[in-house]
DNA sequence: GCGACAG
DNA sequence: ATCTTGTCGC
């Protein structure tokens, strides 16, 4: 009756990672994707979970749909969540997906027709111990394409920050410059993107799911224009800002916001 | 003991 | 993830 030790529950989530690689696909499967202009695309989505300094346990479980290439914002969903699991590097996805998942519904079960074509994950995809990160654990549950873009390079499979990595970052004269992230197997992982002209310091693209890696690094590109992609740093601005706001004047994190909070600058509202 | 460690 | 200050540049 005593609960599992954090190490059952580690190899059962390694073991629960390895089930659901196996749905994984690692190719375009959009008629979009094909097209050089993304024509056919036209909502993005992003997601991400907000904390505040000293709690690790409530965050703000968000959601937003760009328009394409506009981005400009159609929906937006905040939602405050309680979590259960802890963060353990390579095991993000279980502390983070269930929650994702449940804005994902929320819009389904609301306005399907928001649906975004593509997500934008805060993290990596198969650039991951066991090649299964955060982007391709919500892409596997949603079924949706979804892209992992990562703010630090994970040193794994032997790839490392090493002197040879630090000169391939120098090299990225400009935005849109990559370079593959090669596993000790030969496998390209995931790729090193300069995402704009002006940040000087990559993010870490990796295939999520239903979308190819130089689909993934070309189709972040064209959504930055600063060196985070719009729909993933479009996130944390107004709600995680409230929360700060609001944490400040004492109240209780759990009625910050306690229900769906939707904007939509598209159709109109329902009521 | 030291270094690593997506978010 | 989050914190913090100033500072440099357009």
């Amino acid at each position: 009756m005593s609960a599992a030790p954090a190490e059952d529950q580690v190899r059962q989530w390694e073991s629960e990672q390895a089930h659901l690689r196996q749905q994984l696909v690692e190719d375009d499967t959009e008629a979009w994707q094909q097209n050089p202009d993304f024509s056919g695309l036209q909502r993005v989505g992003g997601v991400d979970l907000s904390f505040i300094k000293g709690d690790d346990v409530n965050a703000c479980a968000q959601l937003v749909v760009l328009s394409y290439p506009d981005m400009e914002l159609l929906y937006e969903d905040s939602q405050m969540v309680t979590l259960t699991a802890p963060y353990i590097a390579g095991f993000l996805a279980f502390r983070e997906t269930p929650y994702l998942l449940e804005a994902l519904q929320r819009l389904k079960k609301n306005q399907p027709e928001l649906l975004p074509q593509v997500v934008f994950v805060d993290g990596n995809g198969l650039f991951h111990y066991r090649e299964f990160g955060l982007a391709c654990h919500l892409g596997v549950l949603s079924g949706l394409p979804c892209v992992g873009v990562a703010k630090n390079l994970l040193q794994v499979q032997g790839v490392y920050k090493s002197e040879e990595h630090q000169s391939q970052i120098a090299a990225l004269q400009k935005g849109g410059d990559s370079f593959p992230l090669t596993a000790a197997s030969g496998k390209v992982l995931g790729k090193a993107l300069r995402s704009s002209d002006k940040s000087v310091k990559p993010v870490y693209v990796s295939v999520g799911h239903k979308i190819s890696l130089d689909t993934a690094v070309r189709l972040t590109h064209s959504c930055c224009r600063y060196r985070v992609p719009e729909p993933i740093r479009q996130v944390p601005d107004d709600a995680a800002k409230d929360l700060k706001t609001k944490k400040t004047k004492g109240q209780q994190v759990q009625k910050i916001r306690p229900c769906v909070c939707v904007r939509n600058r598209v159709n109109v509202c329902m009521h």
